[in-house]
DNA sequence: TTTT
DNA sequence: TTTT
């Protein structure tokens, strides 16, 4: 009925971009989220590392903006899939699949005199509509993307093992 | 850095209640979210399943006032915990810790005359402390809890695997 | 950057659809929401009274649906506008934007065999787009919408005044 | 019922700090927050500009850290205080209560190897209480506060209307 | 000005 | 393995 997550943290390395067979684009990334409190007696504070998905322009923008270690901000809903393994054994992945992601951190530290920080959205979009470009970002090769299709065979494999071929991931599970 | 969640779902069975060796309240239950959209071109609305768990005095409250089918409202972390299973492998499993929850369905459709909806709280708390009891909720047979111990021999395994026992987690893994 | 609101409360009166000059439908209630705290020594429980702005299709389905006395879970943004009052003084309203919006309770106690909760939303939608109906909601006199204009004559008053004319807000004001 | 809260923004001036007449720490700050669209048909962006309130602890780390210009995000509730005005007017005042603070620049950008962004919160807090001192921010001139009193005299002005004496606040309106 |  |  209403499931919403807010998160800010750091990725854990560069995002990962993909096309579904469709050739719509989606990008992973993990985001390690410090806990709030030490534990363990000396103080350590550990995180947790919370998968992130986004899809079709956002997932464009994520992976031209994004680079590991970056301090990140997304918004978004909890997905729990899961698929029968090589063993025949069900597995739960969970995921945020993110709506809005905001970049704290500039990137070109170097640069020019804009003290704008780095935006990228999707979603609830306006008149613009959602494929709308906030901020300038996101331009590059867009639309193309795998259209080649061949063999998906749906094999219940993990979409985002990676295998160098399209992710398996029907059109049907897009959320937006 | 900052790791928020809000939901608003059904309980899919009751919830359970356990102690840790140390006598800490632990009470998990699964909620069912439908998603925002239809999928599989006739339309049928999915769910996510999503694992909540509670601690102390909210465990208690949640364990005495939830019950199966119940729409509950949900604030909390997602947490990402690991252990290794039988076969040596790492498992990860992901969970909403909650520190809010509230009742948004009654249970006493038949009795009183309360109008009121439940409401279970911990965390923030005020004056009152982080045990205050909100709204006449929450009494019992609180306290006592499990203390005998035994042999915990934490031995990588799901602390949720029900066996009898008192639940494998370490003091240090409470996030209160 | 980000801005996000969720809240749980009922509504303090029936909620009030207007429709812009230019024909885009407006609805306005008041969310009361407890505090989690009581104050004062006796205990008495304060709530705060959030007032709620929709726009288009979910206005329409707000109008429909909600009722003085619903508990309903609303997610949005905050938003502050200003105007110049009577005496020449700026006054700052601070309002939810809402783009979620959903029933608690269903209102037909009496009535069919549904155990359905309402549930009402819009913005992030997906191929069915912003206008999505879900739920089967949200149906009746749509569109139309009072496109007379006459003279607007923009000056400075709370456009949620209420004097029977088309409320003062320029389609430029128009969060979607 | 449920009253949730996250923005990311920037501080619009120095937050101010004061304490109330039983020297309580209080910090007040704005936040400029931009919309998530563009406007008038140039594009340009407005924002919203929301005001902050954060209590005790949290405020100390608050008027210690922040400071104008700094993207900070923060999590709390909305509250609706009303006092009446000098003209004998009802006067509504919309705030956001915070118990999460984090600051997503550090400041110190001459300073050490710290690659860590400074955090501070309050609330929840665990086994260290609402105290807890995260980070090891929020050091100082802590405690003290104006406790002498003098005559409060609470006569319904603006408790944030600067007159340079003790803020009035009753302490029955504490939120923690 | 307020809901339960 | 799931709720309505």
């Amino acid at each position: 009925m209403l499931n919403r997550v807010i998160l800010i943290g750091r990725l854990t390395k560069d995002p990962e971009m993909r096309y579904t067979p469709a050739g719509v684009a989606v990008t992973q990334f993990t985001l390690a989220v410090d806990r709030p409190f030490t534990s363990g007696g000396q103080g350590e504070r550990e995180a947790d590392f919370i998968p992130i998905v986004t899809w079709r322009q956002l997932a464009e923008t994520c992976a031209n903006y994004l680079r590991k270690g970056r301090l990140t901000a997304v918004e978004g809903r909890i997905q729990v899939r899961n698929y029968e393994n090589n063993e025949g054994k069900r597995v739960y992945v969970t995921e945020v699949i993110a709506d809005n992601v905001r970049f704290l951190e500039s990137g070109n530290r170097d640069g020019g005199g804009s003290r704008e920080e780095g935006s990228g959205s999707s979603g609830g979009g306006g008149n613009s509509g959602q494929g709308g470009n906030q901020g300038g970002y996101g331009g590059g090769s867009q639309g193309g993307g795998n259209r080649s299709g061949g063999t998906p065979k749906n094999d219940n494999r993990d979409p985002f093992s990676d295998d160098g071929r399209p992710i398996d991931i029907s059109e049907d599970d897009l959320p937006f």
